[in-house]
RNA sequence: CGCGGGGUAGAGCAGUGGCAGCUCGCGAGGCUCAUAAUCUCGAGGUCGUUGGUUCGAAUCCAACCCCCGCAA
């Protein structure tokens, strides 16, 4: 609770928006940078970032001011040096943040990180700890340099994760459990109170972004049930685990739920009374 | 005008001009020590809406409403 402390944040879906909040709630934001509006939607409509929709309001007259740059070129870091912030915080921003914008704040950038680093850098933590069965896994607190999930961790806390977490709820748990955390950690950090631990690199795994491809499977072979078990709740609510089956692209969704193309989840036992040449017969 | 799938019984689906069906569920009963087992019987539908074509429309045509997948 230190409203001295003048933050800008940066994050862009919407489940860092309570990260967000938290902050406010604490400390002094004056500035928060999103990812550009994007056309979403069947209709194409140009939205706003979540982080943009939901930053508290009137952000003007508290002094907020959003940013969304398409681009952090020196345009943008010019802008961002005017807040004069003492700290800049990352949580799910979405782009890389250039060296002349790290320089920026007296205190460095933090950013936080949903895995034990230095295990599972990179875009998809949280997948790679579900995908490879972890019992646990954890967020980090780091301060950020030019390298990808790099620089020294300022805190971290253990999770474990039950057999039925998906992205989804073990994100949230994530969430949770690193708000106070780094609500805890901020001022200490300003005070100079953190011992800076710089990562073990010859520990130090990767993992990529997860794309549309990563949740397919081949129906004419699929994978084990305990493997698509884990597919299904890694790439929940997106990109999902799916598969074509008659030319139509068929999703799996936790909960023993399948989707066919322009049809609503079903239950796997309805879907089959209606399809039942379906070669998958159960999901355990 | 971004591309595409769909709306039929409580659920999942078939039916593409000629009496509205299948599986499951539901109700009653039989057999069972018993049963998510099994057998018999049964209820449950203005086939999304409106208009058109036709002797006849769930089915063909038009418009509209609603749900969903892709793409981003």
């Amino acid at each position: 609770m230190d409203k001295s402390i003048k933050i800008v944040f940066f994050g862009t879906p919407a489940f860092v928006v309570p990260i967000l909040e938290a902050l406010e709630e604490n400390f002094q934001v004056v500035g928060i940078v999103t990812g550009p509006d994007q056309k979403i939607g069947r209709k194409q409509i140009l939205t706003p970032s979540a982080v943009a929709t939901n930053a508290r309001r009137p952000l003007a007259a508290q002094g907020v001011t959003l940013h969304k740059p398409e681009r952090l070129d020196n345009e943008a870091a010019l802008e961002l040096k005017k807040l004069n912030a003492d700290l800049f915080i990352v949580a799910a921003y979405g782009k890389i943040i250039p060296q002349n914008v790290l320089d920026i704040p007296k205190f460095g950038v933090i950013n936080i990180h949903y895995s034990l680093l230095p295990k599972y850098r990179g875009a998809s933590p949280i997948q790679a700890a579900i995908l490879n069965g972890d019992k646990t896994s954890g967020t980090s607190i780091m301060q950020m340099d030019i390298k990808l999930d790099h620089g020294p961790v300022l805190a971290t806390k253990e999770i474990s994760l039950s057999n039925t977490d998906t992205f989804e709820s073990l994100n949230t748990k994530m969430t949770q459990e690193t708000i106070p955390l780094l609500v805890d950690i901020i001022p200490q950090f300003i005070a100079g109170k953190v011992d800076l631990k710089p990562q073990n690199e010859e520990e130090a795994t990767f993992t990529k972004i997860i794309n549309k491809e990563d949740g397919y499977f081949d129906i004419g072979n699929p994978p084990t049930p305990e493997k698509l078990d884990r597919m299904i709740r890694a790439y929940y609510p997106w990109p999902n685990a799916w598969t074509k089956w008659n030319g139509k692209i068929v999703k799996f969704f936790p909960g023993e739920l399948v989707q066919m193309e322009g049809k609503n989840p079903a239950k796997l036992a309805d879907f089959l009374r209606g399809y039942p040449d379906f070669p998958i017969k159960n999901l355990n």
